[in-house]
DNA sequence: ACAAGCAGTTTTTTT
DNA sequence: AACTGCTTGT
């Protein structure tokens, strides 16, 4: 007779034994989404409220509670962000999470497109264009419609390639998205969709794959072959997203796709800070999720821990100031500190100067200066500061604004080796053909189709065939593509012979500044070494592009971490214990391209919370009073209108003083006191 | 017919 | 700084 023994569970014992104590390490509302069980879990979680903190602790927790670290998808805005989560959980924990999936969605998506790509009629080689080399394709299916650009005001290929995009990541039709977006063109609506067609078609017989692609293809692939969905939605066990208040609609669908087989989903994001709607992103998104995964469990994140009460109240009034009322407010237990300061400047160079000195000031007292951080609508709006900084020897890393692969020469030469990588690559060898002297865009197009038609060896030339003007030009080009290519040497071997090919090019097209874009094509090589191949490099380059100041850091003060000079939307998710928001203008802050739609308007002023919020303890909000435009010359331009009647109690006023001697000791006017002792040395000439 | 050079206009934010 | 449209040159 069998008896049956039982041995009773002792929690004590038997749960599995955590190395990290997470009830001491979080607060109850961040370790409820930590701890949080299976299924879709919303986080909404407002500025500074430790997101990022949960979501590392997160990953270690179920990497600690058995799910295999190669089984979590971490999907976040940059890949930036997710390197440091990853990064920061392996360093909770150990080095098992540095096998969590993470990264883009973009990324994230390629992955699995490069393994199935054929399944939906695609190469796995195919190329990523990035925009401009979409607008090119657009323009290249325009010319071969035959479509008369001097027809009254007709789009531009950026404009076309932007409007495309545009109705592709958004629930709406070609029409409507004209008539909202852009009435002046109602009138091409049809010969837009032709150009549309044209362009996907052209995409798919030339192996190419633009942003949008990498989602809406994925996405496709998922839902049209099951098998595919099986194993790739098997493999995520656990899906996490970061920032869902930015994904569109696509993004949406993807993570049902990805979490389809086992509903282990949560989102963190908080729906004030949403500030890529010109992108397709919807906030409304982040609150409709309950409704699109039933039985999800919401928790909301509130104490922040980053600012000051006194950054917070601003931060808070702004929003408040929406059209659409968002429901939390912020507190937290960091009582007092300075009052944000509003600094009226003369010119550009004042507020320049004003800013280069307080950094000075306050890294004399103590501060690093990466801890610090110039924050800017647009990426140009920090030129003359950059110029004022090295003048300072203040050594920064700028984010956002010019990439270093969207410099022409750079792009220039990684089309050489697009065409290496994906010889159907029609768009990179329309770019390097035309560097030929003597072949405009009929021609390239000519030798691109004779090539598409006729000889099955790539890069071989017929005779006859071409004029002699450029026979000799196209065939010095492909033998250095046949040498590169039969040579399998390094990255850096490849690039090196094709940028002794490209010099004289370089030298022709770009006369009055080629030593200094021959430097940046001489950086590049060093960068490109760390990567492991042509098809890497190319792949990265175009989803993680390199910021172009990455160049200019002087080597001379490497060992100080320097200053972050950054757009707003760059800084996302970033933190510092003083930030400085320049240009504050109105038509920059609120851009003068969102002053006639309210939605437009309202995500701008979530990007001045965005902005105020990254801020610890200090925050000056500055605006150069005297601005340039091209005819008119110079004119008085108005502050912010979103800065305008804040009560007092909320944002100090100041003004720069010029004082030629040393600093006085007598007591200044109260408006005056946050910039006290600030010395103007007497205006140089340049 | 096509390329090259010049003049005038237009520039957000990012994967 | 790059794109578009115009004029000139081969």
């Amino acid at each position: 007779m069998a008896r049956r023994f039982v041995i009773k569970l002792d929690p004590e014992r038997d749960a599995p034994t955590l190395t990290i104590n997470y009830e001491e390490a979080l607060n109850s509302q961040q370790y409820a989404a930590v701890t949080a069980g299976g299924g879709p879990v919303l986080v909404v979680a407002g500025a500074g409220t430790g997101k990022t903190r949960t979501l590392v602790y997160r990953v270690a927790y179920l990497v600690e509670t058995g799910t295999p670290p190669e089984q979590i998808v971490l999907l976040t805005f940059t890949r930036r962000a997710s390197h440091e989560m990853i990064s920061r959980a392996s360093m909770l924990l150990d080095g098992r999470c540095q096998h969590v999936r993470g990264g883009t969605f973009h990324s994230f998506c390629l992955g699995i497109l490069r393994q199935y790509a054929p399944r939906i009629g695609f190469p796995n080689n195919f190329t990523i264009m990035d925009s401009s080399d979409a607008a090119d394709v657009v323009d290249v299916v325009r010319t071969g419609l035959n479509i008369r650009k001097n027809r009254r005001r007709f789009p531009r290929k950026r404009t076309i390639q932007s409007i495309i995009s545009g109705v592709r990541n958004r629930d709406t039709t070609l029409q409507e998205y004209v008539e909202a977006k852009f009435p002046q063109f109602v009138e091409y609506i049809e010969v837009i969709g032709d150009i549309n067609d044209g362009y996907s078609r052209y995409k798919r017989s030339h192996g190419l794959m633009d942003y949008d692609d990498l989602l809406l293809h994925c996405l496709f692939l998922l839902e049209e072959h099951e098998d595919v969905r099986k194993r790739v939605a098997g493999g995520c066990r656990h899906v996490l997203v970061d920032e869902y208040q930015d994904t569109n609609l696509s993004q949406a669908a993807l993570v049902r796709a990805f979490s389809s087989e086992h509903t282990n989903i949560m989102v963190v994001g908080d729906d004030a800070q949403s500030i890529y709607q010109f992108r397709g992103a919807d906030f409304r998104n982040i609150l409709s999720f309950p409704q699109q995964f039933s039985k999800t469990l919401t928790l909301k994140l509130e104490h922040n821990y980053r600012s000051t009460q006194r950054i917070l109240d601003l931060a808070n009034h702004v929003i408040s100031n929406a059209r659409y009322k968002f429901e939390k407010k912020l507190f937290t237990e960091k009582v007092g500190g300075e009052l944000p300061v509003l600094v009226q400047a003369a010119d550009n160079r004042f507020e320049s100067r004003f800013v280069a000195q307080q950094i000075l000031e306050i890294r004399e007292n103590g501060l690093p200066l990466n801890q610090m951080a110039v924050l800017f609508r647009n990426g140009f709006n920090s030129y003359d500061l950059e110029v004022e900084l090295n003048r300072c020897g203040i050594p920064f890393v700028k984010y956002g604004g010019m990439k270093l692969s969207e410099a022409a020469h750079i792009k220039d030469v990684l089309a050489h080796l697009k065409v290496l990588e994906n010889p159907l690559d029609a768009v990179s060898w329309n770019r390097i053909l035309q560097l030929l002297e003597g072949v405009g865009p009929k021609t390239a197009q000519r030798i691109i189709e004779w090539m598409e038609s006729g000889p099955g060896e790539a890069f071989e030339l017929d005779e006859a065939r071409f004029s002699p003007r450029y026979i000799d030009s196209v065939r010095g080009l492909f033998d250095v593509l046949r040498r590169v290519l039969n040579q399998k040497g390094s990255i850096t071997e490849q690039l090196e012979r094709i940028v002794a090919y490209y010099e004289p090019i370089l030298k022709r097209v770009h006369y009055d500044d080629h030593p200094k874009r021959l430097q940046d094509l001489e950086h590049f090589i060093g960068i490109a070494e760390s990567f492991p191949d042509r098809a890497t490099l190319l792949s990265s380059l175009a989803l993680d592009p390199i910021e172009l100041t990455a160049i200019d850091t002087d080597p001379v003060q490497d060992d100080e971490p320097p200053l972050v000079l950054s757009t707003i939307h760059s800084a996302k998710g970033l933190e510092f214990d003083t930030v400085f928001l320049i240009h504050a203008l109105d038509g920059i802050l609120p851009s003068s391209y969102s002053v006639d739609d309210s939605d437009a308007l309202d995500e701008e002023l979530r990007l001045l919370y965005v902005a105020v919020t990254r801020a610890a303890t200090r925050l000056f909000i500055s605006y150069p009073t005297l601005q340039y435009r091209r005819y008119e010359g110079q004119y008085f331009a108005s502050p912010s209108r979103f800065l305008e009647n804040i009560p007092a109690n909320l944002l100090d006023e100041g003004s720069i003083v010029e004082e030629a001697v040393s600093v006085v000791e007598g007591a200044p006017a109260e408006t005056e006191e946050e910039i006290q002792g600030l010395i103007l040395p007497p205006t140089p000439t340049n």
